[in-house]
DNA sequence: TCAACAGTTTAGAATAATTATAATTTATAA
DNA sequence: TTATAAATTATAATTATTCTAAACTGTTGA
């Protein structure tokens, strides 16, 4: 049940223009029941996975960092090699799957406050967050 | 004053032929007072500037991935178009000013403990990181 | 309704960081 | 010293991302 309209709403009380790929990718991106991580490509696969329509990379990039820039998106840095994103934009702390190059949220009270103690003077702090990698048991050595 | 003998037999011990470009690469990173921390190009300027020579691109990537392989460097995630390396290579948390792009580690007593309450299960934790995000009080329009 | 215009999309070129290649050079073990 | 395995190098290739300029589309207001 796609409700298009909502997005056509959100977007354009953002001041984004609702054109069509902006809508589909709003689909794709905020259809869903958990957050979805992806990178540019997951994304692109998906589009055409699920809409069986081919967005221009360009656009799925440009409307990406509208998105974030609008707050719809978080950017999340995990290795140097691939832009992540996150449709969880709160301020919240994520698992890293070293095996499988998964992300997964970590739920709010898995991690207790991190309490920063000192900051850099003449600076304000915008944002804490907690970075758990894991691996599977065994594959360790080298 | 430069101990080489130091790097050429920290490489040997652990089995990285201690050749004349990792020895400057190593001096370059290690005879240092604080904590280095870089991207590639910041290294090759280093090099340029520090000693004078001119080491090749390539292996200035083999050297600092073999000595991050090796235990020596580590590398840090914070934006997704550049590497950082650390010369740091113990568990520890940074500041990262966003204004400057630079980042800092945190003193070990700046941040308690974080204290991770479950884990994926079949996982083992291998690091637990906390980036704090800095910006000077005023420019957060946009 | 429709014209006009600004904002978008698009394919493809350009760029930047990084990795691969293959020839040459070097460190080291015998 | 010499053979050989490993390292260095310049350069090409690759990958992620951004830019560009032309074509297209959503919106505004006549």
């Amino acid at each position: 049940m796609t409700k298009n309209f909502n997005f056509i709403e959100k977007l354009r009380e953002t001041g984004l223009r609702p054109t069509k790929q902006r809508v589909k990718i709003c689909e794709v991106l905020f259809n869903r029941d958990k957050t979805f991580h992806f990178t540019i490509n997951d994304l692109v696969k998906k589009i055409s996975e699920e809409l069986n329509e081919k967005i221009s990379l360009a656009t799925v990039y440009n409307t990406v960092h509208a998105l974030q820039k609008k707050g719809y998106l978080k950017e999340i840095s995990i290795n140097s090699d691939k832009s992540y994103f996150d449709t969880n934009t709160t301020v919240h702390h994520h698992f890293y799957d070293e095996d499988t190059h998964q992300l997964i949220d970590c739920d709010e009270n898995e991690i207790e406050n991190v309490n920063v103690k000192n900051n850099i003077t003449g600076k304000k702090i915008n944002s804490v967050e907690v970075l758990v990698r894991v691996a599977s048991d065994n594959q360790n050595q080298n």
